[in-house]
RNA sequence: GGUGGGGUGUCCGAGCGGUUUAAGGAGACGGUCUUGAAAACCGUUAUACGGGAAACCGUAUCGUGAGUUCGAAUCUCACCCCCACCGCCA
């Protein structure tokens, strides 16, 4: 959420964010509500302080005098209430509209449509050169007995799938990993709730406009789609000292997404599933564009380093307006290569967001004159599985049918090759 | 799931319809005193919104939301959360 007094002053930047992120929102109608909002305000604010004046005389009253000026008062107070209900329908509507005004990207953001118009920053790692015809990771996982998709339909229905054996034992691997690292860095690591309230998905931008991807299990309830959500809810109305920041944590969480507008994509494999696992990193420092910028590079650096210690080619994106989240100032996609595609898949997505979703949530800081503000939010992925086990599977097959285990995930798989058993 | 007790400012804690501009502590900050410190004493000590160039003024906020009332921290209802015990349970 954007200041309102920001937008008043800055109408003609937040349509120009609009535009680039291709929203859908009426500057122009908010400013109108915004106007009218505050002329009630005053409004009403003037008639309360007409009431509590008179209720305060009528304490020191008795008698006749007494009981005439409550019968006056009775006449005030239903013209507050009917102010009052005027205002309050026009603050609903004024507050709906200002959750959907998007956060404005940054200038380094390039213009464009979709993920099609992301642009490439820099690659890593060589490709590899295979000496017979490489599988792809469905086929490596059913000749492997790695997965039973069939099963996983039957219990999770459509996008469901279980990991078997060295693939489960991979995925915990990669987590442990990725914690360790995350851990040498001076994160602190978390296991996190994937269970939220409304207003939690509401803080981090994912509602009200995103409704239909995320799982709605109670009246109040959700299932997340990342552990950015818990994690940044943690701090809801909290307050922190400057030399609290940076706060640096992480969160290992299930992850859930009904892929609404998806359904014909990626139908097969564990490139696109529901359900999901990842460690995330989220960190808040203080208000300060440099400072997010240098742990945006930060963050994203993490997730890199990951990568080049699995010896996995990757690149990384610079998303474009349009492939930029609600609150998203900037953001990097690391994708990672896909042999049997032929192609980089995104794994990581690496994100500042400046004060939009601090402001929703109300996590802030004391600066050194003592002045409350609001915290800058960042998060990236650390490791998603089972998506990065496509990109690793496939990097890692050998000729003979087995599969390579990289060198830093040995000491948690106990092996450094996965067989077909028996 | 059941029963009972609670949610008040940075913290502890009183208040249970108008004298509360939320008592009283504690902490923090500033000052007096002191060679310095402690103690003692004095003072300051919220946030958001609206108006204003500013000083400042107004409004709201005692878990959340609705209601009763001229007037609600205080009364009523619903909900959320915390604590204790019982039941069930990984």
């Amino acid at each position: 959420m954007l200041d309102i007094g920001f937008i008043r002053d800055n109408p003609d930047l937040i349509k120009e964010a609009v535009r680039k992120k291709r929203a859908d929102i009426d500057v122009d109608n908010l400013l109108g509500l915004d106007e009218k909002r505050r002329g009630l305000i005053k409004e009403t604010d003037t008639f309360r302080a007409q009431q509590n004046t008179a209720s305060e005389k009528i304490s020191h009253m008795a008698g006749e005098e007494r009981e005439e000026a409550i019968v006056a008062m009775r006449e005030l107070k239903e013209r507050i209430s009917h102010k009052e209900e005027e205002l309050r329908i026009i603050e609903e509507e004024y507050t709906q509209l200002l959750l959907l005004v998007p956060n404005i990207p940054d200038l380094s953001v390039p213009d464009g449509n979709s993920d099609a118009d992301n642009q490439e920053v820099r690659t890593y790692g060589e490709k590899p050169h295979f000496t017979f015809e490489p599988k792809d990771h469905i086929t490596l996982l059913q000749e492997l007995d790695l997965a039973d998709f069939e099963r996983g339909a039957k219990v999770s229905g459509f996008r469901g799938y279980f990991l078997k054996g060295d693939a489960a034992m991979l995925s915990l691997a990669l987590w442990q990993f990725a914690f360790e690292a995350l851990e040498k860095k001076g994160f602190t690591v978390h296991m996190a709730p994937a269970l939220v309230r409304g207003a939690t998905l509401v803080g981090t931008g994912w509602l009200p406009q995103g409704k239909d991807e995320v799982y709605k299990v109670g009246n109040d309830l959700y299932l997340s789609g990342t552990a950015e959500v818990s994690m940044m809810g943690m701090f809801e109305d909290e307050i922190f000292e400057a030399k609290d920041l940076p706060m640096t944590v992480a969160g290992f969480s299930s992850c859930f997404r009904s892929e609404a507008g998806s359904y014909g994509k990626d139908t097969k494999g564990l490139y696109r599933v529901h359900e999901f696992m990842k460690v995330e990193q989220v960190v808040l420092c203080q208000a300060d564009h440099e400072e997010s910028v240098k742990w945006h590079e930060e963050l994203t650096k993490n997730a890199e380093e990951m990568l080049q210690q699995l010896d996995l080619p990757y690149r990384v994106v610079v998303n474009c307006g349009a492939d930029l989240g609600l609150g998203q100032v900037k953001k990097y996609d690391i994708e990672t290569w896909i042999p049997s595609q032929q192609k980089y898949g995104e794994t990581h997505s690496s994100s500042y967001f400046h004060d939009f979703q601090t402001r929703r949530l109300n996590i802030r800081y004391r600066d050194a004159e003592g002045k409350l503000k609001f915290a800058h939010s960042l998060n990236n992925t650390m490791i998603a599985t089972p998506r990065i086990l496509i990109s690793l599977l496939e990097n890692y097959q050998q000729e003979d049918r087995s599969v390579m285990v990289p060198e830093v995930l040995r000491k948690w798989m106990g092996k450094e090759r996965i067989e077909r058993r028996k």
